[in-house]
DNA sequence: CGACTAGTTGAGGCCAGTCAATGTTGGTGG
DNA sequence: CCACCAACATTGACTGGCCTCAACTAGTCG
């Protein structure tokens, strides 16, 4: 069905030619991008979806490593991925970072930014992404006039909320080996969603950052997903994973389906 | 539908004179809250505020052990606390409970009902608690016709994700005696801006909530409190709470200001 | 092809969990 | 009012899981 979800720069080769892309190119159009139904134009009629669009007048492209936004940056827009992933990371006051969250397409960032007016963390794209800046202030005059759009805005917000609380039971609760089939398990369902495979995938981040997402070193990342290989449970191969055996897995934390 | 909450006549014995009490005595009035300043009303105009105060009918009142409301719940209302407090908690598979959350007056519990139609958790009062039920669909509404409620709401929910977001870094990154700290020094935090001490206050919760919502076990937290007692850093009577050494502390967890 | 980063695996130590005994507190009913 | 009980809390001794340190291997990118 869907093709490969892995889209390693070096397959398009095409869509580079130079580095100078005007910004009509860059225009985002919410009605044609497949993220559309994960995202705020959920339900939304033509009219309103042309509104939207109206508003999203910049989609940038970043390469790996790259910032889509720091930590302590004005807060000014929200930032919806349309292809690639990111993670997020907060400095710690003796030169780490540790990482908060991971985002992959149909995922929007930056919403901790409204609160306080600044970024409180810092999203890294973690391979060459496509992102949607979304101005805030325009967003919330759009919401006043079209009621579907600012609900869709709240169930973002809240599915972001349930999200962390998810990953405050993953932390408070789980030995290490647990964390790791949560977080492989979170990554399933979350491609499963977006149409693409659930059970073969690529890890975006390192050992060391998934480990930091964890709450865990690096060498018990390591030694986890060695164990749960040696099980029989999933295959790795580098950053390539593959689920075998799904149910033993979601047994094994206890998720039911 | 549910009956109306009875005041304990113990605490208010001028105004019980039957246990039948008008629905107007327990109306919720924004403007006369003393809460109004960390709440939704912040900045409202008397005629915002006048009709915000219209859609909370309701503000009810719970015993220490009541239930707010629960895991599976219809989402239908967000429930601002007035006075007392709640945690929210999470029951696992295997009958335990895990505590994601300790809310005190000025917030504002059950967001993460918004996305899923259904509360994730369940809000117990951890003492005597006034709670405001404030239907959200009305809420809605309303923030249709006012921008300003609209912005108060999105802050809102990004404080508690701020919040959520915190509480990972300390799962996260920190050692036992660390967290400790940090979840005494959130609380101090938050009392002062509340206008209370920030140096003596209750503990509502017991040591196994604590160390449920820490990732820590009991024993662990009452070592910890004793430990940091014996620094000289803090005094611990029971679930009575005095901060020594304000600064030492936050030096413990490289806290500023 | 060499330098570097990422990942695996092993050995040993320490922090926090576990088990257990005792002390303390607060609520209940005689 | 006090005796009693159950829930909460403290402290100690022991155990085990994860971290630390270290050596080595496998990719990656100029």
């Amino acid at each position: 069905m869907h093709s490969i979800p892995i889209r390693d720069p070096a397959l398009h080769p095409q869509s580079v030619v130079s580095n100078v892309i005007s910004i009509r190119d860059l225009k985002a159009h919410c009605a044609s991008c497949s993220m559309r139904e994960l995202c705020l134009p959920i339900g939304l009629t033509p009219d309103a979806m042309r509104e939207l669009d109206a508003l999203i007048t910049i989609r940038r492209h970043f390469k790996k490593g790259e910032s889509v936004f720091r930590s302590g940056d004005r807060f000014a827009a929200l930032y919806a991925i349309r292809s690639g992933s990111c993670k997020v990371s907060v400095p710690t006051e003796d030169g780490r970072e540790q990482v908060s969250g991971y985002h992959i397409m149909g995922d929007i960032m930056g919403f901790d930014g409204i609160g306080s007016d600044r970024h409180g963390g810092q999203a890294t794209a973690l391979e060459d992404t496509e992102v949607c800046e979304i101005p805030f202030d325009r967003l919330e005059e759009l919401c006043d006039r079209i009621a579907l759009l600012q609900h869709n805005l709240h169930r973002l917000l809240s599915r972001e909320l349930a999200r962390d609380q998810n990953q405050l039971l993953v932390l408070g609760g789980m030995k290490a080996e647990e964390r790791v089939v949560a977080f492989l398990l979170d990554l399933s369902n979350r491609y499963r969603e977006r149409g693409y495979s659930s059970t073969e995938f690529v890890l975006r981040m390192t050992r060391s950052e998934i480990g930091s997402y964890l709450g865990l070193k690096l060498e018990t990342v390591s030694r986890s997903l060695s164990h749960l290989q040696a099980e029989g449970l999933v295959k790795i191969k580098n950053k390539a994973v593959q689920l075998i055996n799904l149910p033993a897995l979601r047994a094994l934390i206890n998720e039911r389906e």
